[in-house]
DNA sequence: GCGAAGTATCACTGGCGGCTGATATGTCAA
DNA sequence: TTGACATATCAGCCGCCAGTGATACTTCGC
């Protein structure tokens, strides 16, 4: 048993479960939703809940979430927070997969072993 | 209510769902594991078991799903299903998030929001 | 100070997805 | 043909995270 786990860890040694969580991270569309508003320039929790349609708890759990993880940061200007991305490499990302959906991986939606919001 | 739906879609048309299902697709550990292990070639299910640790059963449910949203490629060899990468820019991908992990993303695993194995 | 607005936090719940164990299908060797 | 091997499929259970609603906290206008 120790020795399974041994050979996962010598795939990538350590960081496998961590990439996965930051996949996780971006695997929600109400979070996915936030990080694309927030592609075209920072915005106030209200403004992100404005965009995304999201309510104001939900959101601002998933911020809570995001800034913690690294994905965006917030700056708060008076009673108003200002939510930004926090590397432009997560722009990369986001448009690196929507290439993807373009390409080879444009059978996603038809996967039927997870859904797309649970 | 209508509206709010609206607005979601106007943040980016159409591929949000699908966008937040390719990085589930991504999410998962063991999927994450199976991916790792073709970025070094192409591999057979038995030879995927032996180095994820994955019980045959899970791997090969995996590696249907992996197939229908098109990240992976299965050849059948005889008995044998010789799996690998489907397309380049899912390693890019992966080395994207490898990057992200070492740099303001480093605080993924802190994040008590999710776990990494669910 | 007082009320109001913006944001964050909390307990709770329902639905979903990953793992397991057993079994089915298919393919090679003898 | 028969047995063994490699892979795929299936049903069921368990743990978990996203959303909701109520509420606390902070900051501004008056």
């Amino acid at each position: 048993m120790s020795n399974d786990t041994d050979l996962q860890e010598r795939v990538t040694p350590g960081t496998l479960a961590e990439r996965a969580k930051l996949f996780r991270g971006l695997a929600d569309p109400s979070r996915l939703a936030i990080l694309e508003a927030l592609r075209l320039g920072p915005l106030s929790v209200g403004q992100i809940v404005a965009a995304t349609g999201l309510s104001q708890p939900n959101a601002s759990n998933h911020l809570r979430c995001l800034s913690e993880c690294g994905l965006v940061a917030g700056e708060a200007r008076g009673r108003f927070v200002d939510y930004r991305l926090a590397d432009l490499r997560i722009d990369e990302l986001l448009a690196l997969a929507t290439e993807l959906l373009d390409g080879p991986a444009r059978g996603v939606d038809a996967c039927k072993s997870y859904r797309a919001s649970p």
